[in-house]
DNA sequence: CCAAAAGTGTTGCGGTTACACCCATGT
DNA sequence: ACATGGGTGTAACCGCAACACTTTTGG
């Protein structure tokens, strides 16, 4: 039995963080506020929030993130659910991470008049911010990592057209390594993954490249890199 | 902001729900209870309860097993954050789910007071459980199946000293497909998790087997099968 | 002597890795 | 002309899968 003594029943709250992620300027970039009404009003956060009681987790997520800022129809995932005691200094919140994927390019942040703030900032350079979200950033960090060599979830992360070059440069920032020209082209056209656009890149400095589109835009398992 | 009127703050709370697994009978099993306070008194559900304020998730996962099952000192994971609005007819409560994993033979169950009843189900042959708690084994088979093949969890499910034959089955079992032994023996002598026993079995109808047990009984990423 | 599981190596195949040159465009 | 990224094939290597017989015990 929960509790010997009659009392009021007293439990945890639930709130959800999220990590959107997206690349920018050739580097992996996390999205980071600085709301007015936080408990730590001079640090960084990833944007988050409570759950209702009428609302699922998933609900929570859109709609904080929507809140915080403007984005909708995102790649999300749970992560890990994070419930150290003392976590949070307004009471006990018991928080549900996600993670967001933006297409690059897709997004940029606008200050509103609730959240002073609202920024990219590069994942291996990121300050030190309020609540455990260094901790939630890097699982986040490492559970792209690990998706990225066994499902197609890369897709979230490239617009609509782009080329076989943007997509290798894709998992080398994120991988951390560089990849092989030929090799990552044959197991990458092997996956069926993607199709050819009847376009070529124009204006820029070198030979016209092929344009590629991906022929599922949802998630799937399969061997990629 | 979370609310633009001046109301109490209702938020959802938080449980931990723990599929407790091992192998039995040459099967996965799940431990199953019955609850009096429960819900759902007719049906079977996997053993759980509400996290307290002053404790962390990991906590409350060891209260509840000790005080539903008498288990401690187990592999216990973080496996997924279940948060339907209407999965809790008493209310709004999130489940951090968690997998557990015992050691077959380590662990008859007793039915105590409290519990009405306390038994292994097959994972295969699971009724109908009470909240969404088919969904809730069902993900901890699949988890279990996928670290299986990538990490050297399989120790948590062995006794101190086993034959690669008995290691053999645990895989079989789980994977549900059958292993070339030869190749499973090179493959996992390879990684060196295992150490021989001066001890080989005794009094069993065929020649007698060497003896192994883990070297580390700690967890770690390694391609095992 | 029979049944049952333990124990043991080799070969072929397939997939991964390593590697270098020409092409098309803009400046 | 030159700089820049686009685009292409092959050979060596290594890891994985397939495969069958002998050994040791208890009944």
């Amino acid at each position: 039995m929960p509790s010997g003594k009659k009392q009021p029943i007293s439990v945890a709250a639930v709130a959800v963080d999220i990590a959107v992620l997206t690349i920018k300027d050739g580097q992996l970039n996390v999205l980071l506020i600085k709301a007015n009404n936080s408990p730590f009003p001079e640090k960084w956060v990833i944007p988050g929030g409570l759950v209702k009681p009428n609302e699922s987790i998933g609900d929570a997520v859109k709609r904080h993130l929507l809140a915080k800022t403007g984005l909708k129809n995102v790649y999300s995932e749970q992560l890990y659910t994070f419930g150290k005691v003392d976590r949070d200094p307004r009471g006990r919140v018991v928080s549900v991470a996600h993670f967001v994927l933006i297409p690059y390019g897709a997004f940029e942040p606008k200050t509103s008049e609730a959240y002073a703030d609202i920024q990219w900032f590069p994942i291996l350079k990121i300050p030190k911010l309020g609540y455990d979200h260094n901790e939630i950033t890097e699982t986040a960090f490492e559970r792209l990592k690990a998706k990225l060599e066994y499902t197609n979830i890369v897709y979230s992360l490239m617009p609509k057209e782009f080329t076989l070059g943007d997509l290798q440069k894709t998992y080398e920032i994120i991988l951390g390594k560089n990849l092989d020209k030929r090799n990552f082209r044959k197991k990458i056209l092997q996956t069926k993954l993607l199709k050819k656009i009847s376009k070529k890149t124009l204006g820029e400095a070198h030979r016209p490249a092929q344009l590629y589109s991906f022929a599922k835009r949802s998630p799937q398992f399969i061997e990629v890199i």
